[in-house]
DNA sequence: ATGAAAGCGCTAACAC
DNA sequence: GTGTTAGCGCTTTCAT
């Protein structure tokens, strides 16, 4: 490995000219800085990054924590804040952040307190305040993504109103008669967004002056599954048959799709289906949605952690606040006006 | 930060022993580690990674080489790895190898030269040949996930054989007309895996006396969008129209059911069809698969490091070979026996 | 604008 | 088994 004094020799420069020359940061002339990188390229030289990090503290490395890695919403927020750091030179760790007590100890309690990260972006995670205490003792920039809590900086889609103007969009349609699929409530536990959806979905249909009718709410899982499922009781059961279902999730809203189909009903003609993420497949299935961008979250993230990293100081740290994001219907085809028969 | 000093003055030990005692490397007393330990854990003490892998010259920690974050095989196989390596107590670096030149370059030209990583996992990524070279130059355990490349020490199906294996369960049901639904030309290019399984499909025709019909083979791009096309090709075409479809991935195999299903064909009455990969919403469609395990996948590429870790030696490096991963058949509803009229 | 030199916090010989 | 000490390869004052 080719270290800093080879490079300091070959231009003809102490290796302090090196640093600052490579790092930018101090003033080095054009002429130095230019003989300085001519004379690492020639070399190959690459700063090493425990050297780097124990003298100054930084270690141009992020920590990501993650829940279910192979979920598709979870994965797509990653890529998208992957991208992005990666774009400005920093690299990420990653911490998958499991239901285990053990492991989820050792990271709160190992892995984040070894000085190998300068920022940690949490990805959709229910943290306990214990979890938050150790985070935020570690004095770094902290930037959640989702599940809002007060003392931490989050970035989150106004959940409440993303569930209403899903359901505002059926309301307009025409439907009067709608079911909603949510979260069961053991998920509902630690995770506060399906129940803000629900919430969501109720305000409207109060404001527009109709009663939530328990029988037309079903738990599921956010599985496409969970959402087949789901959708075969409400529109097998015998009774009251909604004519348009709004499902928390795209995955969800697939399964239901799934399902209206397998009983024999057309969507959008006898019932509508909409759903929230903007998931790859919602374009496949003409599915009516509530896009949240995913991608475009974990970017999101990443650009606050960099604008962390550069203002922040001890006196100005990163703000407990919650930056809402943005979302948007995407009307496809799997919503229509009730049938005239169900109408009115 | 508590640093290793106030440990050895607490324990009443010199700093060295401090070492010794929490990375179990020289040896020991026990009173003396319980001590040491008891010291750490009452100031809160964790080990500084940057100075100790300054200081070693090992990380613990595994670089790990991606394409695509969002779909659901890597996902899948880095979830794999990552749970692995966490319990093994390595933490995981990401790097994203998009096909952006830029970005790539700087992966391998600057990001894993670092001495950030003290090993790399490169996931089902085509890696050019100087690609290949500069990892070799970084003389550190290089593990492969599929991809076969006879430098590199790789884990792999074996995917000639996983689609003789699909094939030749179509053709024991009785069938003789069977289509496949495999790469475009593209795709191809620098991804072997997708012409290995159109080979694979091919001997097992040609083993059962049958020819190999161009009519009866359908690009696409493994998505499930991709498969629903080319199913609906493959069944629309007037003409020879296949009793069975093998798709060279269960997601293309999902879009042939979707498409099978909105032509008016059953499955498997009328069209059985086979995937590969063991996805996730396998069951739910009860889709008959080739599993190849994407999670043990992942596991075992970190068992493979972690190994490579402790033996490899500068004599004895990681060896440059092909470890076959386990696949098997699963059956479930996609697959049967052709109709009567059309088998014979 | 540049250089000298003192660390950063740990580990690994080497000595005892 | 344990302590002493010399680095690991950088960055950052502090001088100049």
């Amino acid at each position: 490995m080719v270290s800093i004094d080879e490079v300091a020799r070959l231009a003809g420069v102490s290796t302090a000219t090196v640093s600052r020359a490579l790092s930018g940061r101090g003033r080095v002339s054009d002429a130095t800085r230019a003989r300085v990188e001519a004379a690492a390229d020639s070399l190959g030289y690459v700063v090493s990054a425990p050297a780097s990090s124990l003298a100054s503290g930084r270690t141009r490395n992020i920590g990501v924590l993650v829940p279910f890695l192979e979920r598709w919403f979870f994965s797509t927020v990653l890529a998208g804040t992957s991208a992005e750091l990666m774009r400005h030179g920093y690299d990420i760790t990653l911490y998958s952040v499991t239901e285990d007590p053990e492991l989820r100890r050792s990271v709160f309690d190992t892995l984040l307190r070894r000085q190998r990260v300068d920022g940690i972006i949490a990805v959709s995670i229910a943290l306990g305040d214990a979890e938050i205490d150790r985070m935020l003792a570690l004095d770094m920039p902290v930037i959640a993504i989702g599940g809002p809590d007060p003392r931490l900086r989050t970035l989150t889609v106004d959940d409440v109103a993303v569930a209403r103007l899903a359901t505002e969009h059926l309301l307009a349609l025409g439907h009067r008669d709608i079911a909603h699929i949510g979260a069961s409530p053991e998920f509902d536990l630690d995770f506060h967004i399906p129940t803000q959806r629900r919430q969501g979905f109720e305000q409207a249909l109060e404001r527009a002056g109709l009663e939530v009718r328990p029988a037309l709410f079903e738990p599921a899982d956010f599985t496409v599954e969970g959402g087949f499922r789901a959708a075969k009781q409400l529109l097998g059961r015998p009774g009251e048959r909604p004519t348009a279902i709004f499902a928390a999730s795209d995955e969800m809203a697939i399964g239901a799709i799934l399902a209206a189909r397998e009983l024999g009903y057309r969507v959008p003609a006898d019932v509508s289906i909409v759903g929230v993420d903007g998931h790859e497949l919602g374009e496949f299935f003409r599915l009516t949605t509530v896009d949240q961008f995913p991608a475009a979250q974990g970017e999101r993230a990443a650009d606050a952690m960099l604008d962390a990293l550069q203002g922040g100081t001890v006196e100005r740290p990163v703000a407990p606040a919650v930056d809402r994001l943005p979302f948007e219907l995407v009307v496809r085809g799997s919503t229509a006006r009730p049938a005239a028969d169900a109408a009115e």
